[in-house]
DNA sequence: ATGAAAGTGTAGCAATGGCTACACTTTCAT
DNA sequence: ATGAAAGTGTAGCCATTGCTACACTTTCAT
């Protein structure tokens, strides 16, 4: 708060470029520590409302990894409130989980019907929004919308 | 060879669904593992037309991170045969190290100009972009200067 | 020419997110 | 009712990629 610089390059004027370029890798590397996150709770919400219930095996599967893998993963999801579990019962989202989860679900669908608006073949826009969505701002997501609502689509 | 099953798989024709998103899932991690490569060789790339060399430090403050980790990464991109080094003399581009920066600095402006052409503000583009670019397929590359091309750009 | 500052490199730590191996619980067919 | 198969959870390993602390080299101003 007593700070005059740091807080006013936030507003991001003075700084050098360096500094924003900076910046920018940061975000990226930040994204990256949530994509993990993002990725759970959408298929454990995916598998929820598909078999009313969300199994470490079923989730393993759908990654693509080993079934410990996805319980150490699971609990940092509860470390961070996103999830709970009940010992050889499944595992629910919380309440702030779902939200998460609907936000990720938005965003992905917006991202490929945008790749595919500009040309990109279903299935190939399906795979690559895998990995892109972590990455897009909101800003670039109501710029999405605006895109795809000025097409007619 | 002998395999009727995988390898027909890998056609992409009668595979369960839960492994064609497995699949995704995979290629995205593998994605990311190239990341810091090809943002390392980018930047050195960059520095070297800027400045006639790449130092560590500059790479460590172009990055937001130490300079410890800045030299422990070219150890890898030595490895892998994208960079040369010589002690307290900076750090070089191979042949294929420049090659691929070329390819990466190339799928950036693509990137970059199809967020742009869609809406998005040009500081948020070049922010998005950075975490983005490293999930595009060749072919959605393709697509992008397709529509960028009938736009007239 | 020399000593301080800046840059470079090494060592060792932590967190993340994979894995296998093993132990335990549940389910289900007989 | 029971035993095998499937699922679940724990422990411990490894690689990656960040970090700080420390030692060494180079540069440059005096």
């Amino acid at each position: 708060m007593a700070n005059g610089r740091a807080d006013s390059e936030a507003a991001g004027q003075a700084m050098p470029p360096e500094a924003t370029q900076a910046r920018r890798f940061e975000k990226a590397r930040l994204a990256q520590a949530t994509a993990m996150l993002e990725d759970y709770v959408e298929l454990i919400d995916d598998l929820i409302a598909l078999h009313g219930e969300a199994r470490p095996t079923d989730i393993a599967r759908r990654l693509g990894v080993s079934h410990a893998t996805v319980i150490k993963n699971i609990a940092r999801l509860k470390r961070e409130n996103l999830a709970t579990s009940k010992l050889y019962r499944g595992v629910f989202l919380t309440e702030s989980g779902s939200a998460l989860a609907a936000r990720v679900r938005a965003r992905h669908r917006l991202m490929v019907d945008l790749l595919v608006a500009v040309g990109v073949p279903a299935d190939c826009a399906e795979q690559d929004a895998e990995g892109m969505e972590h990455h897009v701002s909101d800003v670039a997501l109501a710029a999405f919308a605006r895109f795809l609502a000025g097409r007619g689509v």
